[in-house]
DNA sequence: ATACCTCTGCGACAAACGTCGCAGAGGTAT
DNA sequence: ATACCTCTGCGACGTTTGTCGCAGAGGTAT
């Protein structure tokens, strides 16, 4: 029963990611913690619009602004962002993503070592 | 010496994707290509905008239809829109992204030691 | 000649995106 | 009271993206 994930840019992820990081927090919070910030209007702008894809929602006001809070599940929209991408590139699979990122040299011998443990472990489970 | 690569849409990767497999292709056969295509018309466009960033360009005349090569290297391409997710997710790294691929299942034990075998060529060349 | 087909070149359009400014409300400080 | 500051709500705008239609050129078939 998967929900509906909304479509974002990727001005509207990377505020939802300091939202993720917060918990909650209010517009200037996240203009705040943006590393390369627009203008303070332009973040605004990008809240209505992630509430309005119904992304985040107003807890409470304080001190006269709002605090948000995500309504979607960070795994959620990095998996559907991450599925986007191998349809895109690679007509949905992931092994030729995994060999881009190795030429890259974006992996190394100890990540490849953890991601193996964990691989392991999952197929030990399914094998029960 | 990078060349500056162009920003591309998805639909214009998709029927980039297709042309590095023809190599040299006209309109008419991408779209026939093409899984899911929108109408002639429309991949005409998406022709057009490509030659226009630069990423395509013409070869010749064949039966009064233009054929085209591309301009960009696929790997380069690639590379970009993976690099462009990671930052998006993950500040650039690329750790987390191989998590969640083992996550979703889609990374198998296989795939796993095919890149084993990758990384250790790698960093043997690097130790000389 | 006429009809037919396929391409090109262009225009058009709605929606999304990144961007910002401004009026007005509501507090705080002097 | 007055000035000041910060937020909200809203409008605006240029560009990009996906989408398509249409006129006209150039061949082919009858």
């Amino acid at each position: 029963m998967k929900k509906n994930l909304p479509d974002l840019s990727r001005l509207e992820i990377q505020c939802l990611r300091r939202l993720w990081s917060r918990g909650e927090a209010s517009v200037r919070n996240i203009h705040d913690d943006l590393p390369d910030p627009p203008t303070y209007s332009t973040v605004r702008k990008i809240f209505e619009r992630l509430e309005t894809k119904g992304a985040i929602e107003r807890l409470r006001q304080e001190d006269n602004a709002w605090i948000y809070k995500s309504r979607v599940a960070p795994v959620a929209m990095i998996r559907k962002e991450i599925s986007r991408l191998l349809d895109t590139l690679f007509d949905g699979s992931a092994q030729p993503l995994i060999g881009h990122l190795a030429d890259m040299n974006a992996l190394s011998i100890e990540d490849l070592e953890q991601l193996e443990e964990q691989l392991a472990e999952r197929d030990d489970l399914k094998d029960q």
